[in-house]
Parts: C-alpha cells; structure tokens; sequence
DNA sequence: CCATATGTTACTCG
DNA sequence: ACGAGTAACATATG
C-alpha cells in the first residue's frame, strides 16, 4: 500500500517516540516476514540494542541501531507499523512485536505478508540498485532526462521502475503523469524535452502534496494505509485522477478513463493526456 | 466463482 | 540485450 509519502509519514510519526529507546524483547510469529535472517539471529541482534534514528530511503524505513546494524522494513502492499503499549493484545495479521524499555511496543502487521524486514550492517546491500530520492539532492534533471531518452519503454513501468527514480508506486505516478499531461503508455524516448521537464516537477510536486496530507488512505479495508498512531491521511481527496474511473476529469470533464498499463490499474484523462503516435526524438 | 488490490521479483517469450 | 507479459507471494473485498 504504501509509497513513499505514506512512509515517510510513517517515520515521522515514529521517529521521536522510539528515537533512544532500547529494545528489550523481540516476538517473530511469522518467519517469513524476515526476508535475509533466521528468527533466532534477528532476536539476537536486536534485543539490547538501542535505536539511534529512524530514516527513509525509497519505500524503506531504516531503523538505524546502536551495534552496528540497520533494520531495513519494506511493508509492500499491506504492511502496518503500529506503535502501542505493551498491554496491547496480538490480533489478526500481527506477525512481528518489538518491545521497548518504555511500555511501547512496535508491532509489524501485514495482510497479505508480503512486507518484509532485512538485517545488515551494510545498508548498500539493500539500498544499493535504487534510484535518486525525487525530493533530495540527488534528484536532478539531466540525469533524468538523459535515462528517459534511453529506454524505449512505457512511461508507466519506468516509472514504477525503483532504479530510475524511488518511491512512486500506482497512485502517485497515475497522479504525476496526469499533471504532466503525459499519457501512460507514451514510450518513455518519445518525451520532448518540455514533457520531461514537465514530469520531472510533477513527481515532486504530488509527492509533496503527498506527504503534507500524511498519505493517501483509499477506503476502509484492513489493508488500507494509516500511519502509526491508526491516522489516516487526507490525500484521498486530492486525487486528480487515481480511483476516480468514470468521474469527470478536473481539468476539462472528460470522463477519466482506466486500463492496465505495466500490469497495473492505470488512470488518465483521454483528452489531457493523449498517445502521441508520432515520435520524432525531440529535444 | 471471478476480478482486483497502494509492491517486487523471477521467469518466459519474441 | 531489451521489453512485454505472466506467475508468484497471501489475503480481503466487491
């Protein structure tokens, strides 16, 4: 479920409640949410150890821990970090619980269970293959435009695509791409230059939005995305295009369509954002 | 029963 | 090598 403003929101709304706390006791229900490590080695390295910080890069929450070790945690589609206190009851779908030296407990609930926790003392490891952060320094837009003009791909899949820029993932590329005026399917090499300049701010501009309502939260099923203290975001009702099928574009009216595109539900406005079939490398 | 779901990766085919 | 498509992971919902 979530991308990266819904994570980044997460993180904030942990950071200084578990910042120097230790971690006094670790419960594994389900092994398999440990992507790189046995339950027995996880418990080891992480009880006693403190947390320095807690960051963000891409889609993952990166705990940063006093011996050494990073605990990296990629929720996927469903995953929850919940902070409560230690009284709390496990439930449905709870399947790791960090306690803390403060009556808080960190419990990592996930759906579906496809979320998963890695251990390192090299962060490269997992972070090593990712793309620049939209919103940091690293973010620029020679680079950019010069890995666009490069692949003949969809639009759509590169930018899901976390090497070429981390964090998007359905909703807010739907989102850039219709801001940019940019239909999905358009081959990415295609782009004049005014497109991708287009683009590149689009990203960061719904990304930001993003992260000022504190994430998108689309209906009220278990797997729907709230932040750690159970806060949903606000975003929802910023959508321009993303769950709005068959509703009228805010732009012009036209009715916003739906396809798949890169093997995703993918929305757009057919009149706003139209297929350009001529494609002269533009710069 | 069927399709779909905020993500990622491995695999096949052309 | 590249890109598209599919399946897989596992569960819930309409």
């Amino acid at each position: 479920m979530p991308e990266l403003p819904e994570v980044e929101t997460i993180v904030l709304s942990l950071r200084d409640r578990i910042s120097g706390k230790k971690i006094n006791k670790v419960v594994v229900q389900f092994e398999k949410c440990l992507g790189n490590i046995s339950a027995g080695e996880f418990k080891k390295i992480l009880t006693g150890a403190k947390i320095i910080s807690l960051s963000r890069r891409a889609k993952y929450i990166i705990f940063e821990l006093s011996n050494k070790y990073f605990l990296f945690l990629h929720l996927r589609m469903t995953g929850k970090v919940l902070l409560k206190i230690q009284s709390a009851p496990i439930t449905k779908h709870d399947h790791v619980m960090i306690y803390l030296n403060d009556n808080q407990c960190i419990f990592y609930n996930d759906t579906r269970k496809f979320g998963r926790f890695f251990v390192t003392q090299s962060p490269e490891i997992v972070l090593g293959k990712l793309g620049p952060e939209p919103l940091g320094e690293d973010y620029n837009f020679s680079n950019f435009s010069q890995k666009i003009t490069k692949t003949q791909r969809t639009i759509k899949a590169l930018l899901l695509d976390q090497t070429f820029v981390a964090g998007l993932g359905n909703i807010y590329t739907d989102e850039a791409l219709w801001m940019a005026k940019i239909h999905p399917e358009q081959p990415a090499h295609s782009l004049s230059k005014i497109k991708r300049k287009a683009l590149f701010e689009a990203i960061k501009c719904v990304l930001t939005q993003g992260i000022a309502n504190r994430g998108t939260s689309l209906g009220d099923g278990q797997g729907n995305y709230t932040s750690s203290d159970h806060q949903s975001g606000t975003n929802q009702h910023s959508l321009k295009v993303f769950a709005r099928t068959g509703s009228p574009c805010p732009e012009c009216r036209t009715m916003i369509q739906k396809s798949v595109v890169a093997q995703r539900g993918t929305h757009y406005c057919p009149k706003c954002q139209k297929l350009k079939l001529i494609n002269s490398k533009a710069t």
